[in-house]
DNA sequence: TTCATAAGTCACCGATTGGGGACATGCAAG
DNA sequence: CTTGCATGTCCCCAATCGGTGACTTATGAA
C-alpha cells in the first residue's frame, strides 16, 4: 500500500507491452494511485483504466471487475504495511510495547495515502468487496502486532484488547481528520505543535492504563 | 439532526402546496434523509428532489444548487444535537463530567444516522461546503460540551483538551465502524458484549486520565 | 512460414448525472 | 375581473458512468 514504485500514465510512444502479468500488475498499481489521489468515490473503471494507460475493459478480462480488481488487492498483502517492526527492548513492559507500536503504527499510516483512503472507504460504505479488502487489512495488521506483543501480557484487571482498540481507532480517526479537515474537537493538527499534544495525550492514555494502578502505590 | 419528521415522497393526488418556505424545508429535510438512508455518495440534485416529491430545478432556485442547500442545512443549528444535556450534580469532578458527557453523546452519537455520514464524509472528502457544515456542527457541540464543564477543570498536568479529542475520536470512529463493518481490531461491535466491552474501556480511560495520578497516593 | 490464440484497442450502448431553458398555473395586488 | 409574478413542472442538454461486442495485432508453437 504505498503511492506506487512506477508513474505510469502511457507513454504514447511505447507500443504496450503485451505482457498480461506485467498489466495486470500496473492495474492494480493505477487503483491505488488513482484511490490515494483522488478517494474512493472516484475509484471506477474509468479512472483505473486512463491512470494505468490501457484500456477498462481488461479490467473485466482480467479480474471481472473492478470487485475483482479489489480482492486481487487485497490478496496481495505485500502492497500492505511495507514498513518493518519496529525495534523492541527484550523485556519491555506491555504498556511499554503498545506505545511504540503505536507510534509506528502511526509514523507509517501518516505517509500512507492510500491506506487513509481505504480506512475513510470503511467508515462510509458497505459491501461485500470492501469488506474483504477490510479482513486482508485487518489480518495482515494483526500479525504486525501480534508478533510484537508475543512474550507480553498486559496488567491483570485491564481489558486490554478494547483499550487497545479504543487508541487505534482514535488514532486512525485524529489521521483521516487531519488530512481532510485540518483541525478536530478545537486542536489544530496541521502545525507541529497540534499533532505533538496529540501524540503526547496518546502515550499519556496509554502509560495511565498499563502504568500501575494508582492504589498500586504502597 | 434526526431522521425527518415528515416522510415526504409526494402524494401524486395532493396538488403541491405552492409555499416556497416550506418546499425549502422540505428539500432540507429531504436532504438530511437521503444522507441518512444511502450515505454522501448519493447526496445529488437527482435524489434529494425525488426525496422531497419535487423538481430538482427549485434547489436551484431556492438554493443555488447543492451547495447552498448544505450551507443552509449548516445555518439551521436547530437540527443538529437535539438531545439536551444531560443531568450533573452539582460538584461533580471534572473527570465524572466527561465521563457522562461521552457517553450521552455517544448514545446520541448511536441514534443519529444523518450525523454518522456527516462525520464519515468528512473524514473522506475536502471541500468548502463540507467545512462550513463542519464549522456549524462544531460550534454547537463546542457550545453544548462547554456550558456542561464550567465550573470544573481538569487536574494539573493534563492536557485535557487534547485528551478529550482522543476520547472523542475513539468515540465517532467505532460507532461508524460498528455501523459499516460491525468490528474493528477483533472487537465484534455489533454485540451488546462488544458495546459493553467498549464503553468500559472508555470509562476506563476516562477514569485513569482524570482520577488520581499513579505516584499521588501516599 | 503458418496460424491459433491471447493481448490490446476502439466504438458503442443504455443509464444516470448535474444543470438550465421554456412553459404552465395558482395567488394576490391592482 | 384582470394581470403580474412567483411557484412548480416538463423536457432537453452535454458529460460521464459502468459494461460489452467486434476488431486488430503481436507472439509462440507447430
Amino acid at each position: 500500500m504505498s503511492p506506487a514504485p512506477t508513474p505510469r500514465p502511457r507513454d504514447a510512444a511505447t507500443p504496450r507491452s503485451r505482457d498480461r502479468d506485467a498489466t495486470a500488475r500496473g492495474l492494480m498499481q493505477a487503483a491505488i494511485r488513482v484511490l490515494a489521489r483522488d478517494g474512493f468515490t472516484a475509484l471506477g473503471p474509468n479512472a483505473v483504466a486512463a491512470e494505468a494507460g490501457c484500456d477498462k475493459k481488461l479490467i473485466y478480462r482480467y479480474f471481472g471487475g473492478m470487485d475483482g480488481l479489489l480482492e486481487s488487492l487485497g490478496e496481495d498483502i505485500a502492497l500492505w504495511l511495507a514498513g518493518p517492526p519496529p525495534e523492541l527492548p527484550e523485556g519491555a513492559a506491555y504498556g511499554n510495547r503498545i506505545g511504540t507500536l503505536l507510534s509506528a503504527y502511526a509514523e507509517g499510516l501518516r505517509g500512507d495515502l492510500a491506506l487513509q483512503r481505504l480506512l475513510a472507504w470503511e467508515l462510509a460504505e458497505t459491501g461485500a468487496p470492501l469488506r474483504k479488502l477490510d479482513a486482508a487489512r485487518s489480518a495482515a495488521f494483526g500479525q504486525w502486532v501480534g508478533g510484537m506483543l508475543r512474550g507480553s501480557s498486559p496488567p491483570a484487571g485491564v481489558d486490554a484488547p478494547a483499550v487497545n482498540a479504543v487508541l487505534l481507532a482514535a488514532l486512525h480517526y485524529m489521521t483521516l481528520a487531519r488530512r481532510s479537515m485540518g483541525r478536530f474537537a478545537g486542536l489544530d493538527l496541521a502545525t507541529p505543535e497540534g499533532q505533538a499534544r496529540l501524540d503526547a495525550a496518546l502515550a499519556f492514555l496509554v502509560d495511565r492504563a498499563y502504568g500501575p494502578a494508582p492504589e498500586d502505590a504502597p
